[in-house]
DNA sequence: TGTTGATACCGCCATG
DNA sequence: ACCATGGCGGTATCAA
């Protein structure tokens, strides 16, 4: 999978940091990952806040690229280079993926790809963004929208939660979930733009990740918070400490969180019964998996089956 | 649907 | 004084 950022003059960056450190960074530990560049239309060397040139690969087309991102775009009325939109809508056309952060949206409803359809920008924006793209129905309650291979973020960390979701698509929810917390973030926030994430730092160290990981390896047996402190090296209540500081979430609520994000994978890429998943995701009983799934989701698990299952979308 | 025994969570405090 | 740790125990939550 074949990843273009797209820089441009002025651009911000922040989103560029995000982009890169989400698609562009070496991940050694996957067997598959995605090759990604930074390019540019501009010929010209590119500047940004603070004195910084940045030179990067100048192209002509996005051919050949399977995903383009935008990491930002200016908001002021400049008026976008024709050759650069000819080549978005090329790109979508051709199949390409797209997706933009924070005010990377300004150029994809100038390409008239969002025209009737959802999408967001940093609400810092968002007047300004309705008043000019009215044919773009614009959300404001939501870190980002990611439908039909075009997907917007909202401001700053949004970013992050709509990448994510785009290797989660592709890669799966625990390599998703591993990067989340390489990043050093919690795993995933799909609410509104209202939900805060304090201050998500894992120390690098320790058996601490480690011990996360192997957890999700072994989500089919039984396990106590107590046996996950033992693994970690840690009393059982630093543990907790510790936990809460990194994730923001109790254990058993990220054990959960796990557990139904494998029961989901299950759900949607297998025929296996309820019973075998909830066997095989650690929750035993049939009855228990319902109502866990039920009371995150508030949906079924034969409702999710139904509507996500691999006999609807053999995708 | 309700009961109950088990586990989890977190404030508090002592310790190094 | 500061900080991280970890034991204790009351309450909340969970699974059977």
């Amino acid at each position: 999978m074949r990843v273009a950022i797209l820089s441009y003059d002025q651009l911000a960056l922040f989103e560029l940091g995000c982009a890169v450190e989400l698609f562009a960074l070496a991940r050694p530990e996957f067997e598959q990952w995605y090759e990604a560049e930074v390019v540019t239309f501009d010929d010209a060397p590119l500047n940004a806040t603070g004195g910084i040139q940045i030179m990067s690969k100048c192209i002509k087309s996005f051919a050949g690229y399977d995903m383009l991102v935008i990491p930002s775009w200016p908001t002021d009325d400049a008026s976008v280079a024709k050759s650069l939109l000819h080549a978005i809508v090329k790109f979508a056309q051709s199949g390409g993926r797209l997706i933009s952060f924070c005010s990377g949206s300004f150029l994809l409803a100038e390409t008239e790809l969002l025209n009737d359809r959802k999408a967001t920008t940093h609400w810092r924006y968002a007047e300004r963004f309705k008043k000019r793209y009215p044919r773009v129905q614009y959300c404001d309650d939501v870190l980002y929208i990611y439908d039909q291979k075009i997907g917007c973020s909202a401001g700053s960390s949004a970013a992050i939660d709509l990448g994510l979701e785009v290797i989660r698509q592709d890669f799966g929810h625990s390599v998703a979930n591993t990067v989340a917390r390489r990043l050093i973030l919690a795993a995933h926030r799909d609410g509104g733009q209202s939900q805060f994430v304090e201050t998500p730092m894992v120390e690098k160290h320790s058996h601490f990740a480690a011990t996360l990981d192997w957890a999700i390896e072994h989500l089919a047996e039984p396990l106590s918070v107590d046996a996950l402190a033992v693994r970690a090296c840690m009393s059982r209540r630093t543990f907790d400490r510790k936990f809460r500081a990194a994730m923001n979430m109790s254990p058993k609520e990220w054990l959960s969180q796990q557990r139904l994000f494998l029961v989901k994978q299950l759900l949607e890429n297998s025929i296996l019964s309820i019973e075998d998943i909830a066997q095989q995701s650690g929750f035993k009983t049939s009855l228990n998996l319902r109502n866990n799934f039920k009371e995150r989701f508030n949906i079924s698990p034969s409702q999710y089956r139904q509507q996500f299952g691999p006999c609807v979308t053999p995708n």
